[in-house]
DNA sequence: GTTCCGCATGAATCGATAG
DNA sequence: ACTATCGATTCATGCGGAA
């Protein structure tokens, strides 16, 4: 069930059964990147190149899915374009609900120096959904409690026994005596990951650990996971290790070779991607 | 020079003088926060409501000053609300550039369990100009290398810098003097400090690091730092410390209060702020 | 004078129940 | 059907008192 198709995402797309994905994860081609390809997109063409594609996401999505887009903004002329925040506005007049944006800080952003700005050290990871009820495994992502949990649990007050309602009458009361033995808590809305790019020649835009942490998060094994940039397989390639079925589309034969051969190369790969071409 | 004043922001920012503020630093009321003053915002009128105080702000900054907006939306009815986006787009508008954007990444955010969604750990802090060219002292704000550093500009902080000085005086100030020898790098516009939770009075919105770290890069001594819904005081107080003029307005008495007092008792002050009420 | 340890607090949000 | 109120859930920090 894992295919790699070669093509325009949007041709590609409209070929597909509506109401079948799980779970949108990319990261588009910014901005003025990778010009030769979809027409080379200004900024200014950005909104309107990009709202006939999230139509077709939104109809293919399971109602319970979710789209999750990776995305920042470019700086151009001194200021950071605003095609992203019209992009939000007009995607939830399509009929999407801006559900969160979490935050991908980069470890090990590039060096550099500007006159008027420092590093860009993060990225926005949109999430959009059709419902507001949609299915999400919080405990796959569950991180290990912090250090403050050894020393605060040792001793016991007798308050800590019991339950203690906080004093400002926000029904907020805690009962420390809950936490022992507990060794993982939920994370946050920020994601503190490294910017590996892996080993390979051609950069990848995310490292493994960003779809990871999402497909974790909003789906389970046997799912349907799709990046219509696919570029050189990242996240069809993670998601078929965690056993879910993949689709990535990508429109330049290039990266598409590359990622035919990444999946095809490893091991652990459940199946064998499809030549789609 | 400096100023506490009392009341409307809006009414009292008109009878300023045009071009004569170098950094506006502010956190206004959130929507739906402090319901019983400012008419109690809804999400829906925010923008309405806010507009035409960026619109004095505007005329109040100098040419090569900055604005700091710290910002976050509230989550409506399982979506996050847009108004914060819908208001960068008005404010280019009239004539703002959206410059840049940093992350406050909150260590220690709001606890909390629900179903579709995880603790929300940051917040928007939102650079507006007049003019491509402005003001900034990138060097005030350099930070050690090293891993113990990365993530910490709480080495910035006044504790401890102060804790710093003590040791130096007895005895243990080889330690410091590497520090000092050692190279320096600049940030990246993602800021990691903890809220504070002061267990005494009442709490600011923000640590004092926050306003601390933009009066650094964006103003020298002298200079006049504007915050129109100052509250406790927070922007003024730290503004005066590093011996810039501040100027602080606040709606609420007993804030205006608090803030009047808080400064007042500070043996650090330059000078006593004058009471405008 | 210094370190250790207990403890209250915080720009929150969802679902159920009541008016 | 729509709005208002209420109860439930949770993590990490800085302060202050004790050792």
């Amino acid at each position: 069930m894992n295919q790699l198709i070669l093509g325009d995402c949007l041709e590609v797309m409209r070929k597909m059964d509506s109401e079948s994905i799980d779970l949108i994860f990319t990261s588009p081609p910014y901005a003025d990147q990778r010009k030769s390809t979809y027409g080379g997109i200004h900024p200014d063409n950005y909104v309107k190149w990009f709202l006939p594609i999230t139509e077709q996401l939104l109809r293919l999505l399971k109602p319970t899915g979710t789209f999750v887009l990776n995305i920042k903004e470019k700086v151009l002329d001194g200021e950071r374009s605003t095609y992203v925040l019209e992009m939000i506005l007009e995607m939830r007049k399509q009929g999407w609900l801006w559900t969160e944006e979490f935050i991908w800080h980069k470890k090990n952003s590039y060096p550099g120096k500007w006159p008027n700005r420092f590093r860009d050290s993060w990225e926005r990871l949109l999430q959009f959904n059709k419902n507001k009820h949609f299915s999400m495994y919080q405990d796959n992502v569950k991180v290990p409690v912090g250090d403050w949990a050894k020393d605060r649990l040792k001793n016991l007050s007798e308050t800590d026994m019991i339950r203690d309602n906080a004093r400002n009458g926000s029904g907020f009361g805690k009962n420390i005596s809950n936490w022992i033995g507990r060794e993982t808590v939920y994370p946050s809305n920020v994601l503190h990951l490294a910017t590996e790019c892996s080993n390979k020649n051609h950069s990848a835009a995310f490292p493994d650990e960003l779809p990871k942490w999402f497909i974790s998060l909003f789906t389970k094994e046997g799912d349907i996971v799709l990046d219509p940039f696919v570029g050189s397989g990242t996240t069809a390639i993670v998601a078929n290790k965690m056993h879910r079925n993949a689709i990535g589309i990508e429109i330049l034969p290039e990266y598409y070779e590359l990622a035919l051969k990444s999946s095809q190369n490893n091991e652990l790969l459940q199946s064998i991607f499809q030549d789609v071409s």
